[in-house]
DNA sequence: TCAATCATTGAACACTGTTCAACAAAGAGG
DNA sequence: CCTCTTTGTTGAACAGTGTTCAATGATTGA
């Protein structure tokens, strides 16, 4: 079984060696300036090869996709445990997301927004009962359920929470994308998210006794 | 001066019948699907005539969504007066603003992301002093300052307390229109982030009293 | 050695946006 | 009325794009 294993090594060597290509195309061009022609160029090899290693461009860039993604939760993941009070563990993540998110640019904005629906099953966040799936929601949920008060809260209630956290930090980010907005401007706006979300946070009997419809 | 009017109008005419056609193709294939030659191909003309009318494909795309941008503006501009009680106005405007671009979908996204630096000039939310020139956010700036409270914060405190839930409200009509979301759930997050904006505002003494550094 | 599998390719198809020389129609000036 | 210039319009071409497919040559298994 040498010579197959041989064959299924190489395959997997050619594959990285296109997705490589993409990647160093990526970084110089941004996502647009990614095409079929100009990786076979790169690896000097004919346009038609990529389709015997990929369905088609679709796919291929699914996968740089999928793989920023987890780069994304992959940095985030340290302040899981990191910072002793809740309160100072959300507001880093809340920062730490949106810088994260403005450094990568481009790309993150790509993977958020014209993600097909494999990426999207993992991107998604809104659902009901994504927190069990979703990382990123189900983090936010934990640091919630450590605030004080916030102990006896119903599933529903601190996840719909989450979720609109999220969209705030998620709103910010893509903004400070797209708008050209200076250092010290886009540190001001991250900060008073954060301390906006916080201080909501800060009466929860007041807060968690509205009933949801 | 007669027939120099007439080029005139008949030269805007020509123009309008290429928006037309423009619009048209855009409502059925969605941004994506307006080519030049499409347009060219509906309204009789060889392709090569558009660049008569218009400077480029980006030019006749502009236009188009610098015109969908006014109609959500137009949309929300009876909520400047509408509800007495300025919470309920508040509230009304974010449920509002995110239901219409939900509906605007794709169409929305582009005019958010993908817009030239002269739509954007009339798009960006998030400079400094944007409340000035920026009707979207002047508006949330009113609402703010009839808040029970509110009536002596600094200029740039109501413009980042406005820009924060201008960002959540986006972020989450952005999310709406990309993620597959059922329409229980959908009212249940809109009506929640707009509850969790109210409850933040709630208590302006302690909130207005942090520092902005 | 022969047949079958597999990687690779050139050429083509059907698109895309954009440019430009050429042409014809129309208005201006004499 | 007849030029001259401006203006609208076009076909053809250029330089791209993603994708398919028959053909080719190398590699493998029997």
């Amino acid at each position: 079984m040498s010579i197959a294993e041989r064959k299924e090594r190489e395959k997997a060597e050619m594959r990285e060696n296109i997705l490589n290509a993409a990647r160093e195309l990526i970084s110089h061009s941004g996502i647009e300036g990614i095409s079929i022609r100009k990786i076979a160029g790169m690896i000097d090899y004919s346009p038609a090869i990529i389709y015997h290693y990929f369905k088609n461009k679709e796919e291929l860039i699914g996968i740089l996709m999928e793989e920023e993604y987890r780069r994304i939760l992959a940095a985030l993941s340290p302040l899981h445990t990191s910072p002793d009070l809740p309160e100072e563990r959300l507001k880093e993540s809340i920062r730490s997301f949106i810088i994260l998110a403005v450094e990568m640019g481009d790309a993150y904005k790509s993977i958020m927004l014209n993600s097909s629906p494999a990426v999207l099953a993992h991107t998604s966040v809104l659902q009901q009962g994504a927190a069990c799936e979703r990382p990123a929601i189900r983090m936010v949920c934990g640091v919630l359920r450590e605030l004080p008060g916030w102990a006896g809260t119903t599933d529903t209630r601190v996840e719909m929470t989450a979720q609109t956290i999220w969209s705030l930090a998620f709103g910010l980010a893509l903004r400070l994308i797209v708008e050209q907005v200076d250092e010290g401007q886009r540190q001001r706006l991250i900060n008073h998210a954060a301390d906006f979300v916080l201080h909501a946070l800060r009466n929860p009997a007041e807060y968690l006794k509205e009933e949801l419809e």
